[in-house]
DNA sequence: TGAATGATTTACT
DNA sequence: GTAAATCATTCAA
């Protein structure tokens, strides 16, 4: 079942990274397939107040206005010169939280997706990092602002395992709020991108 | 107008 | 384990 803009609205950004996980990401392909997988890694970035989030002291720019947008957005944004991240938006317009997408276990189009990434189908290296997933999911640039609710991108109900918890993954820029447990992930799911945690 | 840097990935030692 | 790749965004001047 879709999920509406209740889902996204009503709960912290916080409870929603929990409860993205085992949700599944479905996204159209100009290829005429489509991919779709269960999202198996989240962390959140809480707005103003959290100096690891783009949109700390609501930093409001060209490329973090969507996150100011209400919840079900999604915040597309490039980094390292050759990466694309993917966020979904949360609670209400005007606060800028959001929930960036890790990790996908693959469900449908992994040819697709192999053939983008340049690697097997078999290999976790599909999906396993916010870059990777990107890439297998065709998302860049046109996906900035697209309202999950009104599709093409679009979220489906679906059964989650046991999470696990750690800090977040590249952030130590943004000192003590790096230490905060704002990762969460899929234990034993093979596509996690860091299974064990932290180590770098 | 210029300089620094990053919510990463990949290849290599 | 370390380092290179590579450029949009950001901020200072």
């Amino acid at each position: 079942m879709k999920l509406r803009r209740g889902f996204y609205t009503r709960a912290d950004v916080l409870t929603l990274a929990r409860a993205l996980l085992g949700k599944r990401l479905v996204v159209p392909s100009d290829e005429g397939a489509r991919v779709s997988g269960r999202i198996v890694e989240t962390e959140a970035y809480l707005g103003a107040e959290d100096k690891a989030a783009h949109s700390y002291r609501n930093r409001r720019t060209a490329r973090t206005e969507t996150m100011f947008a209400v919840g079900g957005t999604a915040y597309v944004f490039f980094v390292y010169g050759m990466h694309w991240h993917v966020n979904l938006v949360t609670t209400r317009a005007g606060a800028p939280h959001a929930v960036l997408i890790r990790a996908i276990e693959p469900l449908e189009g992994l040819e697709l997706m192999a053939a983008r990434r340049g690697v097997a189908e078999t290999s976790a290296s599909l999906t396993n990092g916010p870059g990777k997933v990107c890439q297998a999911f065709g998302i860049g640039a046109e996906r900035y602002g697209v309202d999950l609710c009104r599709g093409p991108l679009v979220l489906i109900d679906g059964p989650r395992g046991r999470i696990g918890r750690s800090p977040r993954i590249g952030v130590d820029y943004a000192g003590e709020w790096a230490a905060r447990p704002w990762r969460f992930f899929e234990r034993e799911n093979r596509y996690v991108s860091r299974p064990r945690g932290v180590t770098s």
